[in-house]
DNA sequence: CTGAATCCTCTAAGATACTG
DNA sequence: CAGTATCTTAGAGGATTCAG
């Protein structure tokens, strides 16, 4: 009966959303480096190549199809580039792209920021938790 | 009746990831900026104090809740302020505090990055796109 | 006007098992 | 070792409604 309103007003709102996503690159890029893996993952290519299983040993609590996922979106993007050599046993190495290293800079700020701010916020969060909960 | 197994050693994973996360000032301030809402209010709040209501029609496709949950979560975090005036209409508004605006240079970092090179990346994208499905 | 509470949906992410 | 496919679930996010 009639149009289905609901439906379309759900994806009128998601594409709404989607396209001021898609016209701002800060955004873009924020959302990416923000996905939970993305970082810690930079950080270890950062520091050389790695290989599929020494980065699935040494990121903390990354499953591997979460690993595998991030990978294949970071290679999307050019920021990691896949090597794999040989067929059995397979060897895949992972490294930053020159594009991907010209990020590091720019996580290095973050870093800096972070590492001399992260106690205002947990002060802040401190006072704030404590002048609303009691 | 007896170990639940499965659920914990889901906690166990959890919490894994949790705190790895909590020893990570970087990741925790990468996770802050990449919620959807928040480089987005950031920005229109770099341009001077904002009322609720201006930002609902600013910032294009937040729903109210989101908006109030995303403000909530800055104030929090001390980077952002709010005020509120008189109580009947109420008004109220929000602003950066001293360490929200120190978080202005590295946003510019990652914009001024992510504007040089989102061309990069997008043409990275049509290429792994277009090497992968045909 | 600001914002809290409710309901509902859909996706992201974990566990698991299987190929090459 | 590297990667894929499938199932399930917790939670984020959106619509809606109520309150001060």
């Amino acid at each position: 009966m009639a149009t289905g309103g609901t439906a379309e007003r759900r994806a009128g709102a998601r594409s709404a959303y989607l396209m001021s996503m898609a016209a701002c690159p800060t955004h873009r890029v924020l959302d990416r480096l923000g996905d939970r893996w993305v970082s810690l993952i930079l950080k270890e290519l950062a520091d050389g190549p790695r290989r599929h299983g020494e980065l699935s040993r040494t990121v903390a609590g990354v499953t591997q199809k979460m690993l595998t996922q991030t990978l294949r979106g970071l290679e999307r993007d050019g920021l990691v580039a896949r090597s794999a050599t040989g067929s059995v046993p397979p060897r895949v190495e992972y490294r930053l792209t020159p594009l991907g290293e010209s990020l590091l800079p720019v996580m290095a700020a973050v870093t800096a920021w972070a590492e001399r701010h992260i106690g205002d916020i947990d002060a802040a969060r401190t006072t704030y938790d404590s002048s609303t909960s009691p």
